[in-house]
DNA sequence: CTGAAAGCGCTTACAG
DNA sequence: CTGAAAGCGCTTACAG
């Protein structure tokens, strides 16, 4: 094996001392351009790689960010993974990814870890269990640089990028309501996790402001999976409801109330309009459901990371400032620019 | 902001020097159980945590793997991802994600920070783009383990995991052929991409053997996206080819086709059946493609890294291993098991 | 423009 | 069972 070249393999060479080869690496003023060609053609020359361990070591820096998810193999997330990568990449920040499979105890343990790597920062969505705040706690008594993504806790003083999702659903449904649709029902997630409860206020502000009462029958809540959905439609079909619209909290939740309606009658399919929040990730061969909100993945990562970077470099103040980024009403169409990979 | 604790913190509270505590920590045998005990609890009660970096520089192992994917907003790659998380995670290890965007210089430079930061081993995929082996040489000289998944780079001894193309791909457009199509068209990727090759060498393989002969008009090359299935689509209209049946080397490509059908005629959605590879990563509301390759890519993920820790471990030698993941042939249907996220 | 000293927080190998 | 010594590869701060 070839050991690994170090400052003081080129130093030797060089008749230098490795400071002097550390400073002419760096381009740092106090050497002669001569010696720093010289030493940059050796260090080519034999492979030299600075150690970052040791680097960071001495530096307290390791230009890496923590990042924790709930899920990675999820559209939405995986977009949001992307923007933060596309940042940080592009500002010499390497991202440590994790994965919290939506478990509270396992979040935590991560961002231990995480801390204990010593990244300079974290990017966190919490799961939908997170009640206990200790580790935020913690993390901000150690003054290291955290921000929110999509799902956030208030109160801590931490900043927060996500959507607004009371007024996305409020504005989404009222557009419904402008198409024509008379009877929306709902099938919600949960009211202790906050994208659900928000979804459903803003659906009976929707209501209200256009004069219909919101009626209790018509709303379902259960959870954001396919499950959820598949059940929820049941459940709205076994009280009778009469709907010719319906508004699902996610898109699994939708694709589980479709489940739901072709067993039940599939000419329900078409009779009923869909709005669910998130896209299928796919387009083109699809019509439903007929509207949706995007949810734009990329971009709330690259908002995240870029207040993160700010708040490492002390240019912002973690404050509990919490950063809309729109979305959009869509209507599921055909023409769509072709990707290509 | 307090200063995070160190070993000498504890030493000094317990009139211990740092060594003791260290071993007491790691559980080592030289220290009494009633020491260990102390120890545990001061560092629980100042919030102790192993400085990860020093232990790094000492140990020479970071408990880091470095990934490198060509994407990660795609179905396949944030499977194989999660993946490479769960079994990792489930080990002691942290995974640094990094994205070459099918940039082969991208990816050069990833694979050289990740070696610098000193990770124990690399999980690679690499991009359509990537000719130059150089980086691969360096790191086998540097004898760091590296395992490439889903796309790989022969002759170079590392090992691999990977599906088997060419055998899915026949084993599959045999299939079609049982179930009765007569004219299979295929639009394909690009002969110099290994999975592109090694799936039209599949389909060409599968005519053979149920005795048809592969007509060059039939095959249209042009890349793995959703630009080149639409092209390919309509220049298999432009030829005038007649065909009962379509195999597409992607998911995208699919997707593309049938863009390309809407537009020409949307009552060949129905009249010609399609295989592609890859899932479209949604069910039950969409009847096509209608027969579809599962790749699956969680478990390429897991064995990748079982592969790699095997290395690590001295259980596994780079022989240039070539280790192949079953996938399914799979026909598009609508009862499958309803998630909850 | 170059270098000697000190240290980052930990572990390893050896001694007692 | 406990500790003194040395060092991982680098950077910082100071001196010349």
């Amino acid at each position: 094996m070839k050991r690994r070249a170090t400052l003081n393999d080129i130093a030797i060479r060089m008749n230098l001392t490795k400071v002097s080869i550390s400073k002419a690496l760096r381009d740092h003023p106090d050497i002669s351009e001569s010696t720093k060609k010289k030493v940059r053609e050796i260090a080519e020359e034999i492979g030299y790689r600075p150690n970052l361990i040791a680097r960071s070591l001495t530096s307290s820096r390791t230009s890496t960010l923590g990042v924790v998810v709930p899920k990675i193999a999820h559209n939405f997330f995986a977009h949001v993974v992307a923007g933060i990568q596309k940042y940080a990449n592009a500002r010499g920040y390497e991202i440590v990814l994790t994965v919290s499979d939506e478990d509270a105890e396992l979040e935590k343990k991560h961002i231990e870890a995480l801390v204990s790597m010593q990244v300079d920062g974290l990017l966190v969505s919490v799961s939908m269990q997170t009640k206990q705040t200790d580790v935020y706690k913690w993390v901000k008594d150690l003054q290291i640089p955290l921000v929110f993504f999509d799902r956030y806790i208030p109160g801590l003083d931490f900043n927060s990028v996500a959507i607004d999702d009371q007024r996305a659903a409020k504005d989404s449904v009222v557009e419904l309501i402008k198409k024509g649709c008379k009877k929306i029902a709902h099938i919600g997630g949960y009211d202790h996790v906050i994208i659900g409860q928000q979804r459903r206020l803003g659906y009976e502000e929707a209501l209200k402001k256009q004069g219909i009462d919101p009626d209790p029958q018509m709303i379902v809540l259960g959870g954001f999976g396919e499950a959820a959905g598949y059940n929820g439609f049941k459940e709205l079909i076994n009280r009778k409801v009469e709907m010719d619209a319906l508004f699902a909290v996610t898109f699994p939740v939708a694709l589980g109330a479709y489940v739901a309606m072709r067993e039940i009658d599939s000419t329900l399919i078409d009779k009923i309009t869909v709005l669910a929040f998130g896209d299928s990730g796919i387009r083109g061969i699809v019509p439903y459901p007929q509207y949706y909100v995007d949810q734009p993945g990329m971009e709330i990562g690259q908002m995240a990371t870029e207040m993160l970077l700010k708040e490492i470099n002390g240019e912002m103040k973690p404050v509990g400032h919490l950063e809309y980024i729109p979305t959009r009403f869509v209507k599921t169409g055909w023409d769509f620019p072709l990707l290509d990979f």
